[in-house]
DNA sequence: AGCACA
């Protein structure tokens, strides 16, 4: 017979203050956790919705006895213990205190945990879930793996608001099956709710789409080059072409995605938004009635990305002007940017699939957030000129230095790690 | 249905 080597039984288990209760339901809330426990003794910690299918959770008592009777209660009682009908299960953790992890510096709540349930693997691609979460804010970083439960994906916010936001509108729902392929040509209203409806409410007719986005650029008082563009519209799939130019003193961009679903969810999640914390060089998207730009393939206004590089950058140093109106002082030697943005980032630990999509590019901002501070615009000098684009990469002219520096591109900068413009 | 996201 055999004794200490035995699996560990609920009779043989060290007694603890921490309980261990499974076959929880899922949807299981704190409340209910204790309302089952606290006639036991004082609870003064939980844990609940734990494990791959969060039907766990643990409870700390204030006492090792109150722990033990609960125990020793139900392991005698006719009646088990239950919650929503469903028995639980009940026995000493094999721990001793219940560590809630909040680590300092940083932000609790801002992450999300989802399992995707009915799923093969790989049914569900990042780029996928990235349009999904993306309709609630910008995705900083996604990572997925398998676990016997299923399929589950990580997926990092700037902030709680926007992650519980996401959570209460996602929580228990279905990813659409058009969604399987994030190129096809999908609605992004097949999100159910997630967006403004095609038709108003006065019955007006569906805005015109198209897969190029014009987006005017308010109070820009940092320099908007196309290698930021780039970063920021790659977000939401590939970028064909981008055309910077001036009209009505203010500046404009066309950016041309392959299809119009790409550039829906790009509008709607960067609508409003600034490219800068503090409420600069804010984005007003809409949809030009161009489908196909013609540009330069490589000027400081334009870049076509769709076409190879070497041919590229061969017509670089062009004599005058972007093709999109615009005559600029000096063309900037400028690196296209082909590589993907998760490049810049350090790489995940082996085997865990990453996304880290650019609009981590923007550190602090937040949706729904605050306008700036007056303080922030009194204190970081304009441009002189907004026409007056500082070569990218280069550091900010003049005696202050803006707190992201938002000057620095991706493909400007050889230290990716030192930008705060990507700073997590 | 078996220990804290992997």
């Amino acid at each position: 017979m055999s004794t200490s080597a035995q699996p560990q039984f609920r009779y043989t288990q060290t007694p603890s203050k921490v309980l261990h209760l499974r076959n929880l339901p899922w949807e299981c809330i704190e409340e209910e956790l204790i309302e089952l426990c606290k006639p036991f003794g004082k609870i003064v910690n939980t844990k609940c919705n734990v494990g791959a299918n969060r039907n766990q959770a643990f409870v700390e008592f204030s006492d090792l006895n109150q722990a033990i009777n609960m125990v020793t209660y139900y392991a005698s009682s006719s009646e088990p213990a239950q919650i929503r009908g469903k028995t639980v299960y009940i026995q000493y953790s094999n721990r001793h205190e219940i560590v809630n992890n909040k680590s300092p510096g940083d932000v609790p709540g801002n992450v999300l945990l989802v399992t995707i349930e009915g799923v093969e693997a790989g049914d569900v691609s990042i780029d996928v879930i990235h349009l999904v979460f993306s309709a609630f804010g910008f995705v900083h970083k996604i990572a997925t793996f398998e676990k016997a439960a299923g399929f589950q994906a990580l997926i990092q916010y700037s902030d709680i608001q926007t992650a519980s936001t996401a959570r209460d509108s996602l929580d228990g729902r279905s990813i659409p099956r058009d969604y399987t392929n994030p190129h096809l040509p999908v609605n992004p209203t097949a999100m159910d709710g997630l967006h403004q409806p095609v038709v108003g409410p006065d019955g007006k007719k569906k805005e015109f789409e198209s897969n190029v986005l014009l987006a005017s650029i308010e109070n820009m008082q940092y320099a908007v080059t196309v290698d930021v563009l780039n970063t920021v519209f790659s977000a939401f799939g590939t970028v064909q072409k981008i055309a910077i130019f001036e009209k009505n003193g203010g500046t404009q961009a066309l950016i041309q995605y392959p299809d119009i679903a790409i550039a829906a969810v790009a509008k709607d999640a960067l609508e409003g938004h600034c490219i800068y914390d503090g409420g600069y060089c804010k984005l007003h998207l809409s949809y030009s009635r161009h489908t196909d730009l013609n540009v330069k393939a490589y000027s400081d206004k334009s870049r076509d990305y769709t076409i190879p590089m070497q041919q590229a950058t061969g017509w670089q140093n062009p004599p005058a002007a972007p093709a999109v109106g615009y005559t600029s002082g000096g063309v900037q030697q400028v690196h296209a940017q082909a590589a993907p943005s998760s490049s810049w980032f350090p790489t995940m630990p082996a085997g865990v699939q990453t996304y880290i999509s650019s609009p981590s590019s923007f550190p602090g901002q937040a949706y729904g957030a605050a306008p700036p501070p007056a303080y922030a615009a009194a204190a970081i000098p304009p441009f002189s000129s907004p026409n007056a684009h500082p070569p990218p990469g280069a550091p900010q002219t003049g005696g202050s230095v803006p707190l992201h520096q938002p000057n620095c591109p991706p493909g400007g900068s050889p230290h990716p790690s030192q930008s705060p413009y990507y700073g997590s």
